[in-house]
DNA sequence: TATGAATGAGTCTTCATTCAT
DNA sequence: GATGAATGAAGACTCATTCAT
């Protein structure tokens, strides 16, 4: 006879039962996570979440830090997905306005990714432990960088843009919607107030600030 | 007839005693800041700290997180007042290396002050009354804002710099900065590293993405 | 399956092992404070009179005060039941006798009832919970007015006392019971001496205060 | 030289200066007794409304607990200093409506110092201090039962009084005016109310319990 | 294996009392 | 004597973790 399985999963067919709890209880986390600081959530919140008693977490995880991590990395993996949507596609409208939709596309994304990288970077140990793992799993932060990379040589080779470092470029296009993301986060701007300014961002790159000769 | 002084500050000559502790407090807060995160640091912490008993924390401040707001507010003073030490002069060097002086300063400030916003977000109750606190002060964010405007403004003057927006150069000197500090924080990129990238980053800035015609 | 029971509840049997914890903090709670005031009962000390750690409390009410009026409740109910143990039955003895027999029980009820109140008194928050749950309970002050109220009509029935206002003939016995309960607290009077004048008391007011005509 | 006097105190002329102080405090604390629970005034409340430094209270007293009692028995004697001051005189009137007068004196008294009593009660260091003192000074219970007994005496002497005994209507006046004073404490019914019901009593009093014959 | 109550260290805060000045 | 800051012992409450059932 097996052991009897959770009341939350039970009903639940085909996956490994013991698996299914384990994820059971990661998706409550990843769920509290979306809504509140890492660092109020509490291993009964998790449980009440996922309708499952305060011990067993520790039939599955050594410790809370340790299922936090899996649901940390989990939810970042989503929010990460969602990011290719709907980017540009080369030869489409205008180089500055697929420019701009990139802009925004990382402002989303990091709108709601920075929440956790500051609960992280409040619990170093928690950090490394992400860290790591965001690098084993193909998440890491080329993720992001590949599509503009990509979409960037397209338009290099369609002549729609000058032979420019793409590296550089990614920098210049991240770095003001990561920079509007953390204030929107620190200063409560809203983010389309924050975003009308994407425009202008990208045309002067787009022009350079060479004077007019 | 004055009343006795703590052991800690006895000795010091000078300072106004009623004043000395408090400000004993805020070091030993600050102190603590610069080694851990917000959330990790105890009333007792502190006390222990600047050598003095559990309570006197509350003969100065009313609770915790006002003795925790000024210790935050003065870290972060302290590092912006550092931030306009060797800020480029307009006229001279090249513009570009000049903006890549302004980027590093940037970086090097954000890479002290973002563990203290990360700790922030973390603790919205503190971050409120630090914002109130630094928009009282002159440290908002126009603090950094302004020297590197009227930088520009000073080299379009000179003729070195073209009729560009201004506020969309700040973001794009500062955004990449703000990103590669976060990135240390994160990822444990050493700083050189990539300070090392900004030269690219600036001179893709200056000539833009146009196509060559 | 079940969790493990309280060092201090183990090896009981039959109860709800729930329950069991909830009512060995209530019995405690009220063991104490049949021994010293409300405000001089701390948490702990409750924990230790039960042979529980200090947080259990927590587990079954949601604060201090919750307990602690939980108990109230439990002991003043507990002394309310012992009042109509032995009241007199109309018609038997006179009525003398038995109004002093009345007077007698609301002394005794009060002398144990009074130190409760004045510990209540002292704290506002808990007296106003605590009436809340009498009025909801059938142990509001009706209950003890009743059957003093049965006993007058119905010896006013049988003709044994005059056409009188049986609330006002309450007041006049309780009353009276009050007081020497307080006097006895106050002044130490042993209860004894206090009981003793109750007969003259009774008589005056049978016989009432008009000069004999 | 003397020493210095008290800011507080300065400027007062002709007492003696270490008694001024003394009696401040007494002064401050008695304030205080009358806005709020006894448990509830701290020595820093104190030392404040008699603004005064928070030491000296330990120059004139050996510990809180002293200058508590020494206010409360002079909070004490000045309530019931006002309690003989409107009472009835023998002869004029009708009796009925003099013990009216008489118990509503009392209920008066009593609605002011009950919350002392109880804050008392609850304090049995504090009571047995305040018990003590109260005999010592000529201001015990006997104190208000004088001029109750006095009057019922001389309206014996008048005829408009049977032969009573004095003490039991004493208590038959006093009893109910406590217990309507305790309920106004404790239940919170607004004093005028409970004082209508007086009339009603006093006539079943002075009527007597007896059926008409 | 799941349960969920028990544990107890640790947190912030209050306040009577002391004592150097 | 007066000052008022320093002291430190409580107190209520939280929560990760354990473990009998």
């Amino acid at each position: 006879m097996s052991p009897r399985r959770a009341r939350a999963v039970r009903g639940r067919v085909g996956d490994d039962p013991a698996t299914a709890l384990r994820e059971l209880l990661v998706d409550s986390a990843e769920k509290l996570l979306a809504e509140r600081q890492v660092s109020s959530i509490t291993t009964r919140d998790i449980a009440r979440a996922a309708g499952v008693s305060d011990g067993v977490l520790y039939n599955y995880f050594a410790n809370k830090n340790d299922l936090l991590v899996a649901a940390l990395v989990r939810r970042y993996a989503g929010l990460v997905s969602g990011f290719d949507a709907d980017l540009p596609v080369p030869g489409s409208a205008t180089v500055e306005e697929n420019l701009v939709g990139y802009a925004r596309a990382v402002l989303d994304l990091v709108a709601q990714t920075l929440p956790i990288a500051a609960g992280l970077m409040t619990e170093p140990a928690l950090l490394q432990r992400f860290i790591d793992e965001i690098h084993t799993q193909p998440f890491g932060p080329q993720r992001l960088h590949q599509p503009i990379a990509d979409y960037l040589t397209a338009e290099q080779r369609l002549g729609r843009l000058g032979e420019v470092d793409v590296e550089a470029v990614i920098t210049l296009i991240m770095g003001p919607a990561l920079m509007m993301g953390f204030t929107e986060l620190v200063a409560g701007t809203p983010r389309e107030t924050l975003a009308a300014g994407l425009p202008a961002v990208v045309r002067t790159l787009v022009t350079g600030l060479r004077p007019a000769t």
